[in-house]
DNA sequence: GTCCGACCGTA
DNA sequence: TTACGGTCGGACG
């Protein structure tokens, strides 16, 4: 670079957020993809690049170069970690057209410039003052008052929108001080919206008077005392400390280590193809023929970009210190290319909304006839080929496998099927045998492509982070996948954006979301295998029939996809996905092929003791009914008790059967009946060994001896998770006897378990969301929440506190997060419902934030048929506005509750995404295993265990930031041990 | 064999 | 009074 040349430094990151609120919003006609700020970015580097020469007022640039902020996190974090805390997340649809932007200055042929740990202004600064030291012209693209200080008499700004030059004396103009002032001026006054303190008192005018007079802020705060008006010199003795640490976060760093230098961005010519069809992905329609006629390219000819949307740290705002790491999604294909059964999109129907898409889509997908005759069957490599280089060129594919056990960790691949666009599907079968297994063996069947062959040919399709992977229930395939050494990415899972859109409506399998919203019922994975004891395993089946199978699960998963995946950005729920389900997917499969170590030694042995207890305990119970019933029969017991002894409290249910349930047992045993006691005893001692000793160790898979088990992302209304086989969430815990199983929990050997479970969480959000202030303010002190429940409620002191009383608050503190009802609480408490009913008022007396809590959120459910949690997630009560008062009422619950519970649950899934990379960045070993609700269980060597707890605490106690920010503190205990009952 | 209710383990 | 999943008995086919 030389004198001469002129050098255009574009803020991009500014200018995204610049025009995403003066343009008006703009999106992609075929789906709803919001490009508005895309659309204005293109139009300016189409100004500067094209326009320039005729302006009298700018030279033609020489070099250019478009600069972006890479993360939140930079070293003016370090000066000062509150900088710029205050942001919010970005606006939902603002979020995917931060990558677009990126892409965009790609395809003009630009460098696109961003640098961790920096931010863009930092990296404007260091190539103006090296471009200018080369005795070049400067001009930055921007209007933004941090980057004044920058200007020279060789370094302009541009302001593109008011199409307006700033220099020196426009800088003075505006501010009263020339742009080497600036920086004083920046640390007096601070900054609101980067979280800049300044001096209280002190805005622009007035600084600008100070500066005047003193010359600079040195000078200033060395001299305050002479300052006349008494409040601005005692603000300005008291907050110089600030006013310097100011003046460090708004001095731009003009010596940023830049990977690339200055001479790199001598402006190329344009590539017409490229950007042309970049123009045409984003449909840009005038932009495209103006981009096509100045680069004489035939526009016709050429076809849109595949424009994924790429990971981009700065497109989580301020959300994310540590990165996901994940692709963010693929958007959906345009629909000129992507029509069912090559009908025309209805491009006049479509409104230019997401609404409007949405509805399009849902009647085109309606209309649509799902042909399995129409489905290949790849039985050679060539063919294989073909597809694998049409899925490439589609940029997304939808995918299934077909395997010969729903148990992931077990199974093994029999084939695989994939489809590119609607009614184009395929199934590669792999490891299908001939049906008769007796004679010799069954082998494999004729014309298939080696199984090893196969996953060589789809790795790089598998693992390409410009083809997206759609699949239902993700979770699974990629377990599957990783079994054969294939990193599946990037992901979209149909079961999860169907959660997200419409949890509590019903169940999002494939089956049912298939029949409601395309109007089709898909051949039933049991039409094909058979049930019971005829079944077989899938490699049993023929070739032919699987083709017919698998090919329309990918090609149902793919309609469905198109038709969903809209719906996240027209409902704003696409940040909810992106967020709390996507990348949960790799972390979830990751804790469940680990699994956790079960020791079998111990299992045994307390069964047997077990075993025993009980047959000690049946003996006494046939001598006190006085025959030999089935104890575990209630139906039997129930009329040996009520029945035959005719004992007093029985009470029937719904069924018409007297009730056993252990509350009415306990309160028989309390009057001193000694039978009921005994089945409440042996009920517990079985319960045990059925449901825990004896199935669990049936559960260790034989070639990783470990338990495996599998998460369900999508069957909560709330945004729980849920475990099964084996569910590991209800472990016992509550009794001594019970606790027992947890000690079987065990870490290899060398290892601890790390349990960390947040203490009281969902009070913490209640208080959180009702805005209680005395609970805040127990929750900020780190008092003992019940007991100042107690307190509030009876007046009782909180030293010296009878146990029942605190009891008793902690009931009504649980019963207030459950949608309270003086009937359950009584029922709890076993008092009267009438006592019931009189704590309960006496509660929203002391805590009317409750009540009024309360009736908000039925009130808000009535209205719009769901409720939210603090992150956005939705749970739909559709049945909130019943006629049925006890169905209602039901439901009015159950809206109370699920904000608050869903809202830990979406708290500790944030945690789960960040702890792996928070782990590796503090370079420790620790492997996350098991989730119970509130808990997460870890396994790391001993001598790792001291410097893993803080890591582990600091991301589970800071899940929540800076998305929300609580109004009480989160806390974590966390323990570790050799086995799961120490460490909890 | 399959389904449902009762019961009970967890948060 | 919220949210789940597993086991059992018993009724149905």
């Amino acid at each position: 670079m030389k004198k001469g040349d002129h050098l255009f430094l574009v803020d991009g990151s500014g200018y995204i957020f610049r025009a995403y609120h003066a343009l008006p919003p703009l999106t992609r006609k075929s789906d709803g993809l919001p490009v508005g700020a895309v659309s204005g970015f293109c139009n300016m580097l189409w100004k500067l690049l094209r326009e320039a020469r005729d302006t009298s007022v700018r030279d033609t640039p020489t070099h250019f170069a478009v600069i972006f902020d890479y993360s939140s996190h930079t070293f003016r974090k370090e000066i000062y970690p509150e900088y710029k805390a205050n942001r919010s997340a970005p606006p939902e649809d603002l979020i995917p057209q931060f990558g677009l932007i990126r892409q965009a200055t790609k395809a003009f042929n630009l460098p696109c410039i961003e640098k961790d740990g920096y931010e863009a202004d930092d990296l404007i600064a260091t190539y103006a003052r090296q471009a200018e030291a080369a005795g070049a012209e400067v001009t930055i693209i921007s209007s933004d008052k941090d980057l004044m200080q920058l200007v020279t008499p060789m370094v302009t700004m541009y302001d593109s929108m008011k199409d307006k030059q700033i220099r020196i004396p426009d800088v003075i103009e505006k501010w009263g001080v020339p742009p080497e002032k600036m920086i004083d001026l920046q640390a007096m006054t601070g900054d609101s919206t980067d979280n800049v303190p300044g001096i209280p008192g002190i805005g622009p005018k007035t600084a600008a008077q100070l500066l005047e007079e003193f010359g600079d802020l040195d000078t200033l705060l060395a001299r305050a005392g002479e300052i006349k008006q008494q409040k601005r010199r005692e603000n300005i003795i008291q907050y110089a400390e600030q006013a310097r640490i100011s003046r460090q976060l708004v001095t731009l760093k003009t010596d940023t280590p830049v990977d690339v230098g200055i001479e790199d961005f001598s402006l190329e010519p344009q590539n017409g193809p490229k950007l042309v069809a970049f123009l045409k992905a984003m449909e840009f329609n005038a932009l495209t023929r103006r981009a096509a006629e100045a680069t004489g390219v035939e526009a016709s000819e050429i076809e849109p970009a595949n424009v994924p949307i790429q990971a981009v740290a700065e497109a989580h705002g301020p959300d994310l210190d540590i990165a996901s790491g994940d692709d963010l999604p693929n958007p959906p294909k345009p629909a000129a290319s992507a029509a069912p059964n090559g009908a025309k999109p209805a491009f006049g129907n479509v409104e230019g909304t997401p609404a409007g898409l949405v509805k399009a889509r849902t009647d085109q997908a309606l209309a649509a006839k799902i042909d399995r005759s129409s489905y290949a069957t790849i039985r050679d490599v060539a063919a294989l080929q073909v597809w694998i280089d049409e899925a490439m060129a589609s940029g997304v594919i939808a995918f299934d496998t077909e395997t010969t056990s729903a148990d992931p960790m077990q199974t093994e691949v029999v084939g695989l099927s994939l489809a590119t666009r609607p009614g184009r599907a395929a199934y590669i079968p792999i490891n299908h045998v001939s049906g008769d297994g007796d004679l010799l063996g069954g082998g494999l069947v004729e014309h298939q492509i080696p199984e090893r062959e196969v996953f060589r040919m789809l790795k790089p399709l598998l693992e390409d982070a410009s083809v997206l992977k759609i699949a239902h229930s993700m979770k699974y395939e990629w377990l599957v996948m990783h079994r054969y050494g294939i990193d599946l990415h990037p992901l979209d899972d149909t079961m999860l954006i169907s959660y997200v859109l419409d949890a509590g409506e019903g169940s999002h399998s494939m089956d049912s979301l298939c029949d409601r919203w395309l109007g089709h019922k898909p051949l039933a994975h049991k039409e094909l295998i058979g049930s019971g004891k005829s079944s077989v395993t899938f490699d049993k089946v023929s070739i032919e029939r699987a083709t017919e199978y698998a090919a329309e699960d990918a090609d149902v998963t793919l309609q469905l996809w198109r038709l969903l995946k809209p719906r996240l950005v027209a409902d704003g729920l696409m940040s909810v996905y992106e967020r709390l389900e996507r990348p949960l997917i790799p972390v979830l499969a990751r804790m469940e092929e680990r699994g956790i170590s079960v020791d079998r030694q111990i299992l045994s042995r307390l069964s047997g003791d077990l075993a025993q207890s009980a047959a000690a305990i049946e003996e006494d119970i046939y001598r006190l009914a006085g025959e030999k019933i089935n104890i575990g029969s209630p139906k039997q017991m129930g009329d040996i008790l009520f029945g035959k002894m005719g004992l007093p409290g029985g009470s029937k249910t719904k069924t018409g059967q007297w009730s056993t349930s252990a509350q009415l047992l306990e309160d028989l045993a309390a009057e001193g009946h000694e039978l009921p006691r005994k089945i409440v005893d042996w009920r517990q001692l079985t319960k045990l060994k059925s449901t825990y000793t004896d199935a669990l160790p049936g559960y260790i898979n034989p070639r990783t001896k470990r338990v495996h088990t599998s998460y369900a992302m999508a069957a909560t209304s709330t945004g729980r998770l849920s475990s099964s086989e084996p569910n590991l969430q209800n472990i016992p815990v509550r009794t001594s006897e019970g606790r027992k199983i947890r000690t079987a929990f065990i870490a290899e050997p060398g290892n601890k378990l790390i349990s960390a479970d947040y203490s009281q969480i969902e009070l913490r959000v209640l208080a959180h969301v009702a805005e209680i202030p005395q609970l805040t303010q127990a929750f900020a002190d780190g008092i003992d929440i019940h007991a100042m429940t107690a307190s509030e409620m009876f007046g009782v002191p909180v030293k010296d506190m009878p146990s029942e009383v605190r009891r008793r608050a902690k009931a009504i503190n649980f019963g207030i997060i459950y949608g309270i009802s003086a009937f359950g609480l009584a029922n709890q408490l076993s008092i009267p419902r009438e006592e019931a009913g009189q704590y309960i008022r006496t509660y929203f007396d002391r805590f009317p934030g409750i009540k009024d809590y309360m009736e908000a959120t039925k009130a808000f459910a009535r209205q719009h048929g769901y409720v939210e949690t603090i992150f956005g997630r939705r749970a739909h009560y559709p049945e909130i506005r019943s006629s049925n008062p006890t169905h209602r009422a039901f439901n009015e619950r159950a809206a109370i509750n699920a904000p608050i519970q869903g809202s830990a649950a979406d708290i500790i899934r944030r945690a789960m995404v960040r702890m792996e990379p928070a782990l590796n960045e503090a370079k420790l070993s620790a492997r996350m295993l098991l989730q119970v609700h509130d808990e997460l269980i870890f396994e790391t060597a001993d001598e790792e265990v001291e410097a893993t707890i803080p890591v582990i605490r600091h991301v589970m106690e800071n899940a929540a930031m800076p998305a929300v920010s609580l109004s009480v503190p989160l806390h974590v205990d966390a323990r570790a041990a050799h086995n799961w009952d120490e460490a909890h």
